[in-house]
DNA sequence: GCACTGACTCCCA
DNA sequence: ATGGGAGCCAGTG
């Protein structure tokens, strides 16, 4: 597990995430070969490698909110380095429309 | 080896 | 718009 291919390629999508930019598991899933498989994303995140390097608080589930319970410390990690990239929540939720990484918004804007 | 659980998502009532 | 149920894959007991 600790090495598993499919935990890498989770990781390597959710590392390309531009900064300032948030992806949701569903589509990490899906850009990592997982279709449907927003578990694993999230499983991968949470036993798996998930290093220094792992920008994990980049990913929210579809509905621009964190995954975690409100107030729970994780969820402020999350809250706060989001912030920090620039990221505005709106009521605890993120606009995806705005933040969410689309790969061609990023071709045009980020590249 | 079976069954439950989980950092999810989608579809239907 | 909102809530409930089924689907998915792996990890864990």
């Amino acid at each position: 597990m600790r090495e598993n291919p499919k935990y890498l390629a989770i990781l390597a999508v959710v590392a390309k995430i531009p900064k300032g930019n948030v992806s949701t598991y569903g589509e990490i899933a899906a850009l990592s070969g997982f279709p449907r498989c927003a578990r694993l994303v999230g499983t991968a995140l949470r036993s798996d490698a998930s290093g220094p390097d792992t920008p994990w608080h980049r990913v929210v589930n579809s509905q621009g909110k964190l995954s975690f319970p409100q107030g729970s410390a994780n969820h402020n990690i999350q809250k706060q380095r989001l912030m920090d990239e620039g990221v505005v929540f709106h009521t605890g939720i993120i606009n995806l429309k705005q933040y969410g990484w689309d790969r061609d918004l990023d071709k045009t804007l980020w590249s």
